[in-house]
DNA sequence: CTTAAATAGTTGCGCTTGCAACTGTCAACG
DNA sequence: CGTTGACAGTTGCAAGCGCAACTATTTAAG
């Protein structure tokens, strides 16, 4: 333990330079993108909570739901990568709020289609637009150029990650 | 409520497409880097918690420590934007594992400075490469441009969003 | 010196989450 | 049919987390 007789540090000292054996995590790829999505989740937050008292997986299933016109909670975990359990407890939520029914299927007793109710539909449609609107805001600081590219760039990590289930 | 007579769905309808007013959790950038990160993330932990036994906040503060002589859980908090109770029991976590170890300052005695013992080193030493290795694996799907325009993208969606400290 | 405000760090508590185990239903196979 | 395995969804439980409140120490003000 070499100078650290004359201790103790408010700021820590100068950090060692970019050496190929050093990792600073202020640079770390991972790190800076949970950081990053982080704080958008932060940010957009602000609509789905503060102005409609939505949880991030309640938010996430009236999207889902709303933009077809039913599914099951298992198509809703998968597509939006949630644990099941994640989405049992927040449709029950939902429905405890009669934002959404659950229909139980004719055909397969084990499955329940998920409907929103018209409160529901009413809410889906004043949150779309502000969403859409808030996520421009955050990518309003790239040129269209950057934001081309920054997009492509994001396909293909989530190809490589096997992350896309669509197209 | 329209065509749900014939109910159930096992798999939605085709669902709305692209209008303005219709909003795609799969194209929706926010979920999409949400979504990112976490497998970056889950990835990642293969290395830290399989091979060494660490969670993430022990990871990070392996990392923020290792790479400087010393620094205080109120720096670790900082720059990793983690809550202090986080790094808190992080810390004692890390301690009584024998990584690292806490000094009181002599000058302020609030502050502890925070050092990596003989064994946190070599942990460490051994984590860094496998680390970068792997942050470099997960970027080869991208070209060097690629990789060059997308870290530019995401440096000033960060500034955009204050969450850069230094530089 | 005394008191008040600020700061570093810890702890109690409630909430959310994931895991494993469970219920109930369907499909396959004899 | 009856049994076995797969699947949709729920629940008990323990672990992790953030918030608020706390201790201990330092700094500022009178």
């Amino acid at each position: 333990m070499s100078g650290t007789a004359g201790l103790p540090v408010k700021w820590p000292m100068a950090d060692a330079k970019h050496r190929p054996d050093s990792l600073q995590l202020e640079h770390f790829v991972p790190f800076r993108l949970n950081r990053l999505a982080d704080a958008l989740s932060v940010n957009l937050s602000e609509i789905y909570r503060d102005r409609f008292g939505l949880d991030i997986p309640e938010w996430r299933i009236l999207v889902t739901v709303g933009q077809r016109e039913a599914c099951t909670a298992q198509f809703v975990a998968a597509s939006t990568r949630m644990h099941k359990t994640r989405v049992s407890r927040a449709v029950a939520s939902l429905e405890a709020r009669k934002l959404l029914v659950r229909t139980v299927n004719r055909t397969d007793g084990r499955e329940m289609a998920l409907e929103l109710t018209r409160e529901g539909r009413r809410m889906y449609a004043a949150l779309v637009p502000l969403a859409l609107l808030r996520e421009s805001q955050l990518l309003s600081c790239l040129s269209r150029a950057e934001r081309v590219a920054f997009l492509a760039a994001v396909a293909k990590l989530e190809a490589s990650l096997a992350l896309r289930h669509d197209e």
